[in-house]
DNA sequence: CTTCCTCCCTGTTCGC
DNA sequence: TGCGAACAGGGAGGAA
């Protein structure tokens, strides 16, 4: 599931490979996958065009190509865009081949076919659905505890499913919102408006720090994540309720529980996080 | 306006 | 052991 830690070790691991090349040929296995323009269009306007930089928003990659054209890519849940020699096996549920112009490949993969991929004129990204009501950049400055704060107050849901929407927050996912919420020993059902000023202090500081260790550990391997190069991330060997049914709170001792809520599964300890 | 639920999809796990 | 059902989940879209 690449959530922000993912999708920020896949751009660290192309930028640098992709940084520079053109795109010489590309392959639609499965058209469904490109939401715009159509596959010729697609390939019309992406053949001959430079990759210049890749950046992140939320769970979006942007490939920013000349031309002032940008591919955007959202790998959903078994989303992979790996680089590749062209000789390399191509691996099942691959729907989209790029050459570029050193003679490798960019490769998306998509078990599910969730992930999806864009192609847009720069100023058309104000106007697509989905990216232009992204939330704040928990990572980013912008990111306080007053904003935190003020919002909360603002809205009527529960922490968990709040935490959940991209226009909110951009780029946590159902495995960072479990870890930051034990962290911060607040339940995943609890109204955002209960919240006190120390919970939300700790709230602040818990997603700050999960999304960073997540990156540092270059990602969470739970089943499907790999980086651009093909690799395994590193921190699933440090998440403390994510996947831990039944295994002891590393905090109490006292046994991980699972529970839906907001139709995700959500694991947390029971006694250190009260309702 | 808001929040919440269903659906899309395939591989894996569960239960009979 | 075999097989169908349930589950996993990000986000679009629709319901309430």
């Amino acid at each position: 599931m690449p959530e922000l830690p993912e999708v920020e070790t896949v751009r660290r691991t192309l930028e640098p490979k992709l940084a520079g090349l053109k795109f010489t040929a590309v392959q639609i296995l499965m058209p469904k996958v490109i939401k715009t323009p159509d596959p010729d269009q697609f390939k019309e306007i992406i053949l001959d065009k430079k990759i210049i930089k890749i950046n992140r928003r939320g769970k979006y990659l942007l490939l920013h190509l000349s031309e002032k054209y940008t591919l955007l890519v959202h790998l959903r849940m078994t989303g992979r865009l790996t680089y590749s020699e062209k000789e390399a096996p191509v691996a099942k549920h691959t729907h989209v081949i790029f050459t570029l112009s050193n003679g490798c490949q960019l490769r998306f993969c998509d078990t599910r076919q969730f992930g999806r991929l864009w192609m847009v004129p720069v100023p058309s990204l104000e106007e697509l659905a989905g990216f232009k009501d992204l939330g704040v950049e928990p990572l980013d400055d912008r990111f306080t505890r007053d904003y935190l704060k003020k919002e909360l107050r603002r809205r009527h849901a529960r922490i968990k499913p709040l935490l959940l929407d991209q226009t909110f927050i951009a780029g946590l996912g159902n495995i960072y919102t479990d870890e930051a919420l034990h962290r911060a020993r607040i339940n995943p059902e609890r109204l955002c408006t209960t919240l006190t000023p120390r919970e939300i202090a700790h709230l602040y500081h818990a997603i700050q720090e999960v999304l960073q260790e997540g990156i540092e550990n270059r990602g969470t391997t739970v089943r499907d994540f790999i980086d651009g190069n093909g690799r395994a991330g590193g921190y699933q060997e440090l998440l403390r309720v994510y996947s831990r049914e039944g295994e002891p709170c590393p905090h109490c001792n006292r046994p991980i529980v699972r529970k839906k809520v907001g139709g995700r599964s959500s694991y947390y300890c029971p006694f250190c996080q009260k309702i």
